[in-house]
Order: C-alpha cells, then structure tokens, then sequence
DNA sequence: CAGCATCCTATGCGATACTG
DNA sequence: CAGTATCGCATAGGATGCTG
C-alpha cells in the first residue's frame, strides 16, 4: 500500500491513475500537448461537452498536482493561458499512445470520424 | 465527433478511454500483464480494494471488448483463467508506461511503498 | 474573458449475501 | 471456485446563473 496526500494506492499504476483519472484530464492534457499553450476558452472549445464547471475543476487539480501551469497574460480584460509544465510533458508518452491507440483502432474497424486537422493531425 | 456502440467520443484519447477508463481496468490489464494468466481469485487477491462486483463487472467489460479472454480448465470444479488478448496486449505500452512513471514518481518524491516483489519486481 | 457557486442527476463503486 | 443479485452511498459530472 502506498499513501499520498491522504489517499492510499494499491500499486504505481494506481499512483499514476491518481493524476490523470477521470473523464477529462488525460483529454485536457492532450490537447497542451498538441496546442502548446490555450486560454480557458480555447481549451473549452476543443473538448465538446465540457460543462464550465468540470473544466475549471479539472484545471485546478492540474495545477495543484503541478502538470500544467497558468500564465496571467493581462488582467484587464483578464487573459490567461495554460500549459504543460515539466511534469506534465513527461505524461506525453500516455497521452500520445492513447491517442495513436484510438486512431488505429478506429481505422481497424472502418470507423469514420470526422479529421479535424487541429484536433488530429 | 466519433460514434462507437451508441456512445459518442470526441477524440482518438476519448475512444481509447472508454476501453480503459474507469478505477480498475488498467490495474486489472496491467496484473494480467505481469503474471500472464490469472484465476478470478488470485486477480481479486491482487487488486486490494476491489470488491467483487466491480472485479467481475469489470472482467465483463473488457472480456466484451475484447481485451481479455477466458479459458475454462476445469468444470467441476469450476476452475477459468483470464488472460491478455492481443488486443489488449496491444495496449502494453499504456500500463507499462503507467506502471514506471508512478515508480518514478515515488522515487522522485522520496514516497516509500511496500516493494512486493511479485507486484512490481 | 475567466471562472466560481449552486443545485441536481447519474452512476461508479462498495458491502453483503447468495447461487451453480 | 467463480461468479451474480441487491442495496445503498459517495462522488463524478452536468446545467445554469452569477462575479471580478
């Protein structure tokens, strides 16, 4: 057993799950990855049926387990941007295999998906 | 947008998601990774935490999706073996690569853990 | 523009007991 | 031994409106 920040893992890929678990992180991540550096809206654009409120949340856990970091560009309007820190490119093997994983599974089986070519390449 | 089993997918990292989202998935593919071939039980026994609704539903599901099979040895008594798949073998380099950075993650922060040895060797 | 507060729902997940 | 059924909770997640 493994304890960290109050939670306990079963084994290291737990640890790593703790980080980037759930719906979103591992999409948001993908997309700095691929963007470089987003604004709030930006990134809420590219990941369709995100509701405000899981996307700050999700940012914010980010932040705090240090994978991304934010830029306060200027305050007034107020513009920030977000971006993979360190951490959170070491993530890009995961990120990137999950995607060419997706990809070739897609075309395994004649699944047709619209190509975006900022969201795929 | 990607339609796939009546479920709709935003990206390639969405698709791979649905197949390995959740708490248990990639824990379970990662053990079957490492000992090859697994009873229900000692599965269970290796996944602290995991109860038996969600080991059996889980194995479902990804028996489902074709990720892992299953060989019945014996009838009586009811003996079976869980196994990769080729596809979900195909997906190595996600729990593997899991697995080392939650290791690296560990040693990074000077975070100890029970080494058991069959676990993580 | 960025992002929090509130409210609400769905469901992932856990505990326990039971079956072939 | 390998599961399934039932119940119930906790929390992930969604919709909407408001704020600096």
């Amino acid at each position: 057993m493994i304890t960290l920040n109050d939670k306990t893992y079963t084994c290291p890929v737990d640890v790593t799950l703790g980080f980037i678990g759930g719906k979103w992180k591992l999409l948001i991540l993908f997309h700095l990855h691929y963007f470089t550096k987003k604004s709030y809206a930006e990134i809420r654009d590219n990941l369709p049926g995100i509701s405000e409120k899981m996307l700050s949340q999700q940012l914010k856990e980010l932040e705090r387990d240090q994978l991304i970091e934010k830029n306060v560009i200027t305050k007034k309007p107020y513009r920030v941007e977000y971006y993979l820190s360190t951490e959170g490119k070491s993530l890009a093997p995961l990120y990137e295999f999950a995607s060419e994983w997706g990809i070739a599974y897609l075309k395994k089986h004649d699944i047709d998906y619209i190509q975006d070519q900022h969201l795929y390449k």
